[in-house]
DNA sequence: TAGTTTTGCTATTAAATAAGTAGCAATATG
DNA sequence: CATATTGCTACTTATTTAATAGCAAAACTA
């Protein structure tokens, strides 16, 4: 599977607009939970198999391969890391956890006839 | 495929954290695409469906209706809408967009040992 | 009111992606 | 030297997505 990157044809935009080659990217499987838990620092290979509960090893190394490709992760002596825009990206990521919690989860508990 | 809810598990985690369930259901081709899109306006299915070049009506229909156990958007008399949930999650992902095309697409024209 | 179009799908099959499992080479550790 | 850990690859199976056809219902057209 090749990365999606900006300015080439990516699932959804044969012009590449970087915001769907950036939807194309986040969209695979693991990659948004990848970049969520390396902010909390760098893992190895098999920490990030064991946060990720069921991730098989062959789509986790496909995804670590796409994301260093898109600049967003890189391998340092303590394992997988955040690159800067690895790190910007996640802190625009990261009010979706609260958002998740405080609203969206509630709108569960909210009976279907709602507003 | 069932649609991942806060609370029950979901693909990478057997607790349901409301952050992975997102992550989840974001993370399944589309589902940030329908959303992005439909932030311009209500759009009937076959309208999502030029919008989104190549998905398949079974992939979009499946995704709609996941969006639609999700509180994310619903049916209106003219065609499927963003619910208050999913504005709000659209701007949650909106500054995304801009960071993509004035930050991260140039992390691809500087040449790769950079820092 | 009988076509024609548009819409929102379903069904079926094929292709792509991800999971599950085993295992191996390289390095570290005892 | 034996054992453990790490970062994978290879292989097979299961799940997800795409491609295509087509149909029923509603709206529009003549």
């Amino acid at each position: 599977m090749v990365a999606p990157k900006p300015g080439f044809p990516v699932r959804g935009s044969k012009s590449g607009q970087p915001i769907m080659a950036l939807l194309d990217l986040l969209g695979r499987s693991w990659a948004m939970g990848i970049v969520w838990h390396l902010y909390a620092g760098p893992n190895t290979f098999r920490g990030l198999q064991d946060y990720c509960e069921s991730i098989s090893p062959t789509t986790l190394n496909t995804r670590l391969k796409e994301l260093r490709d898109c600049n967003l992760i890189e391998r340092t002596l303590e394992g997988y890391a955040l690159t800067e825009y690895g790190r910007e990206l996640y802190e625009l990521l990261e009010p979706m956890g609260g958002w998740a919690r405080q609203r969206w989860a509630h709108s569960f508990e909210e009976n279907d006839n709602k507003e």
